[in-house]
RNA sequence: GUGAGUGUAGCUCAAGGGUUAGAGCACCGGACUGUGGAUCCGGUGGUUGGGGGUUCGAAUCCCCUCACUCACCCCA
């Protein structure tokens, strides 16, 4: 680089990473996991656009919620359209149902999906602003068994991704009938209690109380215990309907705690809240949310559809995954002289033909240097190729593992390397 | 958006106003021209995050800015 370049280098846009290869095998496999297990419970992939119109997200995640009114990625495009970069996935399913008539398909519907969402908030651990979800989502069951079945999902997907010490906390959050007159009462009671509360508080009181539960001022958690709790409003249907969740999470050995006080951010929630939380995760502790969402469809205009999902925050996930990426195995070529390098490049072809990674280097090296850099690479065969194995047709393929040769044709030493066949030499 | 802390080689860290900013690891080469991991020797690599100021002199002190970390807030 000359020196009358600019100084300033560019770098990725604050809030958002590379992921580099050997980090990009960690995701790869936690996200073969999540498929092979959500296929198993009979869901499949729904691929939605990263971007959408600004007021799918303003009538689905809801006006008043902070994440549309400071957190999005809204611009205007050049036909004068407002889109925004999707900060959560529901409302795009949603869309698509309506869009495409999906809801005339038999019932229940159930999808999957994983991509990037897009949040304009500080990062910090656990928090960046393009950040990825595995979400899912089902359509068209109002049995409560549905809401079990995706916790325990969720369960056994963390378990397969050697996910420990985690806590799930399920809650009621009512609905239409139930949840206005809860919302008054709480109201009151945070209104009199008002200049007891942190200023922080006092706000909330006003905009929405139930977000007074999640203070972590000693004050305001003293003041907030003696609050009523949504669960001793519940209708007769959202009673029955947590009882028998809890019911079925019974059943299928799911250790849960009830929170009552827990309150998904977003809007639309009805019935069913829950979340995953895992220990040694700091602040960001929520690797897993979700919960019902009966009404949203029929807002959107669309078919009486109840629905319920949740979302997983891969960065998370990752950050308190224990999985064991397996070792490559390839082969390196050895070559010495430029026939030698030929023939490399012409059997390399064969190799992979027959499914064996190989990797012919360019650069000239001594027999040691391949070695070295072979070992370095972490190669499991060298496949050497000098003036003999020329004469000859046949090549040594060294065991870097055990150190063991063999001298063969190409397709024997495909063999060997497959496992297929052992010819050893003295 | 608010507060606090931290920025020195690709990575982990020294030097705390005074020669030319060092070490380990990593990378490249040699000892060793057809067989790796070890050892020894050498080499590449820095406008000390960026900009401005104070000073005879700044990695070091001050201001601004950017990035990261932690917390608030929010949430996955």
């Amino acid at each position: 680089m000359s020196s009358d370049q600019p100084k300033k280098e560019i770098s990725a846009i604050k809030g958002t990473h590379d992921i580099l290869p050997e980090e990009a095998r960690l995701w790869q496999l936690a996200e073969a996991r999540a498929r092979e297990i959500f296929e198993l419970y009979g869901y499949r992939e729904l691929r939605a656009p990263v971007i959408e119109p600004t007021e799918l997200f303003e009538k689905g995640t809801g006006a008043s919620s902070d994440i549309v009114t400071k957190e999005m990625y809204t611009f205007v495009d050049k036909g004068g359209r407002s889109v925004t970069l999707r900060p959560e996935y529901t409302p795009s399913v949603v869309r698509a149902i309506i869009e495409h008539r999906l809801d005339l398909q038999s019932q229940p519907l159930r999808y999957y999906y994983m991509g990037p969402m897009f949040r304009y908030d500080r990062p910090q651990k656990g928090r960046y602003r393009q950040f990825h979800q595995i979400d899912i989502e089902v359509f068209g069951e109002k049995d409560p068994a549905v809401d079990a079945e995706i916790v325990e999902m969720a369960h056994r997907l963390l378990a397969r991704l050697g996910v420990e010490d985690v806590l799930t906390l399920v809650n009621s959050v009512g609905c239409k009938k139930c949840r206005p007159a809860y919302g008054q009462e709480l109201r009151q009671a945070a209104l009199a209690a008002r200049d007891k509360l942190c200023p922080d508080c006092q706000r909330k009181a006003e905009v929405n109380p139930l977000r007074i539960f999640d203070c972590k001022n000693e004050v305001c958690r003293q003041v907030a215990s003696g609050f009523p709790l949504i669960i001793d409003f519940l209708c007769a249907e959202c009673r029955d309907h947590f009882h028998k969740f809890r019911e079925y999470l019974d059943l299928y050995g799911i250790e849960y705690r009830v929170e009552p006080t827990l309150v998904r951010g977003l809007d639309y929630y009805t019935k069913t809240a829950f979340e995953i939380v895992a220990e040694h995760l700091g602040a960001q502790n929520a690797i897993c949310g979700g919960g019902r969402y009966d009404d949203m469809v029929r807002e959107f205009g669309g078919p009486d559809l109840c629905g319920i999902g949740f979302a997983m925050g891969l960065e998370r996930l990752l950050s308190v995954a224990r999985i064991q990426v397996p070792k490559d195995s390839f082969v390196y070529f050895a070559y010495l002289g430029d026939q030698a390098k030929k023939e490399s490049l012409r059997l390399a072809r064969v190799l992979r033909s027959e499914g064996i990674e190989c990797l012919v280097e360019f650069r000239d090296r001594g027999m040691k240097a391949h070695f070295s850099r072979a070992n370095k690479l972490g190669a499991d065969w060298v496949l050497i190729i000098g003036e003999d194995e020329l004469k000859k047709g046949k090549y040594q393929l060294k065991d870097m593992v055990n150190s063991r040769q063999f001298e063969g044709s190409a397709l024997e030493l495909a063999g060997i390397i497959k496992g297929k066949k052992i010819l050893e030499i003295g």
